[in-house]
DNA sequence: CCTTGACCTTCAAGTAACTTGAAACTTTAT
DNA sequence: ATAAAGTTTCAAGTTACTTGAAGGTCAAGG
C-alpha cells in the first residue's frame, strides 16, 4: 500500500490529480482511512491507472473513459468512438498545417517587409441562399450604376422589405478584365420565395439558388469600385501566399449600398470560394 | 452603424462573442448609448474585427492578439510570439500523429481480437538520476537473487535511507537471452553522492549518472522473474504495433523488492527506452 | 397610441480537466 | 517533544466562450 505522494511518484502523475479523478470516481483507492481520509493505492492499481492514461492518451474524454473502465460499453460502442475519434484526429492534423502555413506565412512577411502587415482578409463559410437576380454584361460603370438604381427602385416597390436581404453582384466575367462586366445583379432574400420581377428596360429578374461555399475568402472594400483593384489584390496575395486556390465565381455583398453622389461611402464585400492546396 | 445582431450576421459571429469581447475590452463597440447600453459597431470595425480574427485563427491567445492590436508590441516580439506558436503547431502535429497512429492500431486490435484488451503498457518520461550500482555477468536466477540481498543489507547499512531510492537493475545482455544475465544492481539515489560501497565479495558499488530518457515504454510486472517473458512481450509487442523502436538499455525499478521466501509478492517496473519511427 | 414580437441589456453560471492555495490535521524523523 | 514533510478538504482560478433568466428598447402594424 503506498499513500497517494508514493503512488503519484511511482506513476509519475501529479497527487492533486489523482485526488481529483477520486473526486470525479474515475479513479478511487483502494482504500482509505476513515478518520484521517487518507488515500492508500495498491500497486495493483498501477494498471488501472495505466489503462485510464492509456486512453487519455488517446484524446477520450474522461467521461467516456469512465464507460469504458466500468465496462458499460459494447465492442461496437467502442469501435464508434475510435472511428471517430480517429476522424476527429486527421481533422486536427489537417487545421494544424492550414494553422502551421498561415503562421509561417507571416513571419515570411515579417522578414520581407519588417513589420507585421494586418491584412483584411479572413476566411467564412457562407451558406446557400436565395438570389434574386439579373444577369447582363455592362459596357462601363455609369450603366452598372443606372441597373443597380434601377433594379433597387423596383424591387423595393414590388417585394416586401422583410423579404429583402442585402443586395449583391455574382461576377461572372474575368478577373481584372477592365470593360464589359458580366454581372448578376440583385437581392439576396431571407426567404424562399419564387417570383419574376420585371424591370423597365424589359428585362426580368428572377430567383435561383445561389450554392452553399465551404471557404471562401472576404475582404471589405470602402468606397466605389475604384478601390476595387486594391481588395482584389491583397485577396490574391492573401490566396497565393496561404497556398489556396480560387474554386467559383466571386460575389460582392453590399454591406452599405452606393447612394446616388454619395458612392464614395459605399461599402462592399468581397466573396470567393476557395479551397486548400493539399500537398 | 450597426447594432451588434446585424453587425454579428456581416461578421460571420455570434452576438454573445462580441459582448464577451466588449467585457474583456479586446473588441469595443464605437459608440454604445449610455441610457439603454445599446452596442453600436461601424463598419470599419469590421476590418477591426477580422484582424483579430485572423490572429486568433493563427492559435494566438486573446490576451497576445489584445497586446498585438493595441500595438504595445515590437517587431522582434511579434517574431518571438510566432516562432514559438510555429513550435507549438509543430509539436501538436507530431503528437496528433502518434496519437492517431495510437488509435489505429487499437481499432485494429478490435478488428482482429474482437474486443478491447486493455494492456498495461504507458510511455513515461525518465528523469536523470544517480545510481549506485554494481555491475556483473550472474550465472543463474540463484545467484542473482543472492546479491539483491547482499546489496540491499550492506548498502541500508552504509547508506542514509534518505538517500536512497529504490533498488533498480539496468540490463546490459541482450533481451532473451536466457543465462548470464549482464546486469548492474543497485540502488537509486534521492541526492547526487559521491560514495563507493565495498562488498563481501570484494567487489566495489560505485555511483554514475543514469542518463534522462526523453519516451521510455514501461510495463509493471507482478511476481518473479519467471513472468517477465509475459511483460516484455507486451512491451515488444506494444512496441511493434505503435511504430516505435528501442533505442537504449533496459531498466527494472523494483516498486515492491523480493523478500526472501515472498518473491511472487515483488513489483517491477520494467523501463524501456524508445523513440517513435517517423515516417 | 398601443401592442406585439424582435432585439437588446446585464449578470450568473456552466463547460473540461485540471492546478494552486489556504487552513488544518497526521505521520515520521530526530 | 518538536519540527518537517506529507496529507486532508474546500474554494477558486484557468481559457474562451455559450446559455439562460429577468427585464428594458425599438419598429411596425392595427
Amino acid at each position: 500500500m503506498f499513500r497517494i505522494g508514493e503512488f503519484s511518484k511511482i506513476a509519475q502523475v501529479p497527487a492533486s490529480l489523482l485526488r481529483y479523478y477520486d473526486d470525479i470516481g474515475l479513479f478511487c483507492p483502494i482504500d482509505s482511512n476513515r478518520d484521517t481520509g487518507y488515500r492508500y493505492y495498491s500497486v495493483q492499481q498501477l494498471a488501472q491507472l495505466n489503462r485510464i492514461l492509456a486512453l487519455k492518451d488517446l484524446g477520450l474524454s474522461l467521461e467516456q473513459i469512465k464507460r469504458l473502465v466500468e465496462n458499460e460499453v459494447s465492442p461496437d460502442e467502442i469501435r464508434g468512438m475510435l472511428t471517430l475519434k480517429k476522424a476527429q484526429i486527421e481533422q486536427t492534423i489537417q487545421a494544424e498545417a492550414v494553422r502551421l502555413r498561415a503562421v509561417e506565412s507571416r513571419l515570411q512577411q515579417l522578414e520581407r517587409e519588417g513589420k507585421f502587415q494586418h491584412d483584411d482578409v479572413v476566411l467564412k463559410s457562407l451558406p446557400a441562399q436565395s438570389f434574386l437576380s439579373l444577369r447582363y454584361t455592362f459596357k462601363n460603370l455609369e450603366e452598372t450604376l443606372g441597373m443597380i438604381s434601377e433594379i433597387n427602385r423596383v424591387v423595393c416597390k414590388q417585394v416586401k422589405t422583410k423579404y429583402l436581404g442585402r443586395f449583391a453582384a455574382v461576377i461572372h466575367s474575368e478577373l481584372y478584365e477592365d470593360d464589359n462586366w458580366d454581372l448578376e445583379l440583385g437581392f439576396l432574400l431571407n426567404h424562399a420565395l419564387d417570383i419574376a420581377v420585371p424591370l423597365s428596360g424589359g428585362s426580368l429578374m428572377s430567383v435561383r439558388e445561389l450554392p452553399p461555399v465551404e471557404t471562401a475568402v472576404t475582404a471589405v472594400r470602402l468606397g466605389g469600385p475604384e478601390n476595387g483593384h486594391l481588395c482584389y489584390s491583397a485577396i490574391g496575395t492573401w490566396v497565393e501566399t496561404h497556398q489556396y486556390k480560387m474554386i467559383g465565381l466571386g460575389r460582392e455583398v453590399f454591406i452599405v449600398p452606393p447612394k446616388p453622389g454619395h458612392e464614395s461611402e459605399m461599402v462592399v464585400e468581397i466573396q470567393y470560394p476557395v479551397e486548400a492546396i493539399t500537398v
